[in-house]
DNA sequence: TATGAATGAGGTTTCATTCAT
DNA sequence: CATGAATGAAACCTCATTCAT
């Protein structure tokens, strides 16, 4: 079920040729996120991701060489595009860093966990040794990025006294760990074991980034 | 891979129909371990189990139903079984459960991160959802125990004032959280980015324990 | 061997998908009756099927879910549809009970007993035990309206004296049996011990229905 | 399990081994009467039979070459020989033929359709093209022999004045054609239109040889 | 551009048969 | 003699991909 997608933009009349196609490619990787998300990826069918999609099968070969090429297309922009916005943190005027992590990753995360994206990524962490390219593109455009700048902006909380420890700008990826429990655990165990993520996540958050405690005087 | 296997007991002639038995279907487990956890569930392929086992393609199917209890056997013997140590940890006499941990969770986790194990982990993230027998009583024998002896040891903890944060009780993924990431990440990105997991484990456990920070003179 | 397939249409262009698609069908069933009489229904296999009718080992799925299903359509197209022909008789003005049988069923069981349709029909003797649903839509198709239909036949008869015994109201079988004995004996005996078939079913009807024996003067 | 034995033979400790050897034999032909009449011959099971038995897999090819001579040996001893008592109908002093085959067939024939004998005859009908040699002994020692008897006795009955018509002389199938219908009909239709088999063939025969009419006077 | 009928490589599973014990 | 673990040929069926329309 394709999510609902924004109005179309205004110049349709201008260039119908291309908005059409752009559609058509967005209705596929949607029908393809469900698919690859609900069966992984060997299971996926092409045929079904076309059905789903509602083009003839033939279609889906028009605009994705094959089921690899469709694969990370998906994950491309379905997963490593919207988690960009994570990048983008920037301080408010006066904003420490607990405050902005606090601010931006809990919702993110806690959204991303109980949504398709999130099927998607545990797919990725299985699938990912036998697609060494979108292992490879995914660290590039994500994780590296995210690394780098998360390190920044722990050496400046470090730098600011709000840190529990210096190792964390060593191990930045500490700071993250507790999103990924999140995303897995919601999919594997969610039913079963219901967990309250963004509580966890700011639980976390709060070790990490002590709140300055009132003076012991 | 194979895992190193016993020496062969010399006294071929005593060892028993039974023996020869399990030592075959330990065979064919370990050739199992190694073709799923390199091409996934859906691509390994049945044969290429049974050669690398230096069985013929029926054998497999005497000790294993189909492919989908062979990938169930593996999981229970090569990982839930294993993982079982982990719940054993016991406080020696006078020792903190920091101590404890520090003790038992980073050699553990390093050791399987370098492993097949690891990649078998992986694969059971994404494929968990389609086996969800599988989830269950990975759930059931692992994740359940685990986290209700984890608990146990963060409220003696926070008890003796060793905690950073009453929150842990609550939240005891916390605490795994980092073994998490250390093994999908050495199995993604281990090569192009090296993580030292044990370090890693041993500074998150020194910020949720952290070390009493007396003088030491 | 083929039943002779009407000259194709010169209208090439004409002819719709669904005129090609019925013609495919029909080959693969030719086919299927080739190979299924020559070899038994577990014996024939799938893929000889599909070269014999020309077709890919894949298109015969596109056609019949699988194997039972392709035998299942055999026997309704090629056994109980041209059986139903024989339901039709209908008396010509006139003409005796004994004349009507007479004429229709030696020629249609001598025709039968000497094709593939006979192998087909002796098949199914045997495989009837596990294909329920086929036996059950070959009796309700066939055996019950035949029964029914002999017996409104008999009963006419004996009402206007041609029966050489009443009792064959109570078991139509009687004057079918020596149609399946045809079929059975050319099947199997055929080639060694010869059987004017058409002189058998008549020398039969003679005794069920014996000819007047008014001096012929 | 095992059918219960009978009790020992007297002479056993005179020839024990080719005894028990028998006995085991007929074990195995029971088994394999049992599967394959149910089964058919492709789908039943080599495993299945010797499990029957109560004996090992491998025991069951000391006694018969290959799945094949099973089948063989089984029609042999189970079919063949024991229609080859029908074979020995004779006169009692005074008896007409019309008797004699009142008195042997129905019986037998009843006896027969409802019994795995049953099972296999209908199975052997269509198996038969392609076990050709089977057929062919089927035949010699079977049909041919019995043909002839047959015509000898309609013969002596034409002879006599008995029969309705000379032409059942030259075609003796007519006589049994109702018992092939009998054990056909049963096997597949019975449990849904029960036939009351000895009915019947006592009707059919009744309108092969009329019983003498009063005279008309 | 879009379609879906056709294809056949490739995978799982079964089972008759062998042979070391 | 008897066994049953082991084998691998063979069969069914699926599905990614192509291509004529």
């Amino acid at each position: 079920m394709p999510a609902p997608r924004a109005a179309r933009p205004r110049r349709s009349r201008l260039r119908p040729r291309a908005e059409k196609a752009r559609l058509k490619r967005e209705r596929i990787l949607d029908a393809a996120l469900e698919e690859f998300s609900r069966k992984g990826f060997a299971a996926a069918r092409m045929e079904d991701v076309a059905q789903r999609a509602g083009v003839g099968k033939g279609t889906v070969y028009l605009y994705f060489d094959d089921k690899d090429a469709l694969f990370e297309g998906l994950v491309h922009e379905m997963v490593i595009a919207p988690l960009a916005g994570l990048l983008e943190m920037r301080p408010a005027p006066g904003e420490s860093v607990g405050q902005i992590l606090r601010r931006a990753i809990p919702p993110a995360i806690a959204r991303v966990a109980r949504t398709r994206v999130g099927d998607l990524l545990r797919l990725l962490i299985g699938e990912g040794v036998r697609f060494p390219k979108l292992a490879e593109s995914y660290r590039r455009l994500w994780i590296e990025p995210m690394t780098a700048r998360m390190r920044e902006l722990l050496a400046q909380a470090h730098a600011q006294g709000e840190l529990a420890s210096e190792a964390l700008v060593k191990f930045p990826h500490l700071v993250v760990a507790p999103a990924l429990v999140a995303i897995i655990w919601t999919g594997l165990f969610g039913r079963a074991l219901p967990l309250d993520v963004q509580a966890m996540l700011g639980a976390h958050l709060d070790i990490l980034f002590p709140r300055p405690s009132r003076p012991r005087s």
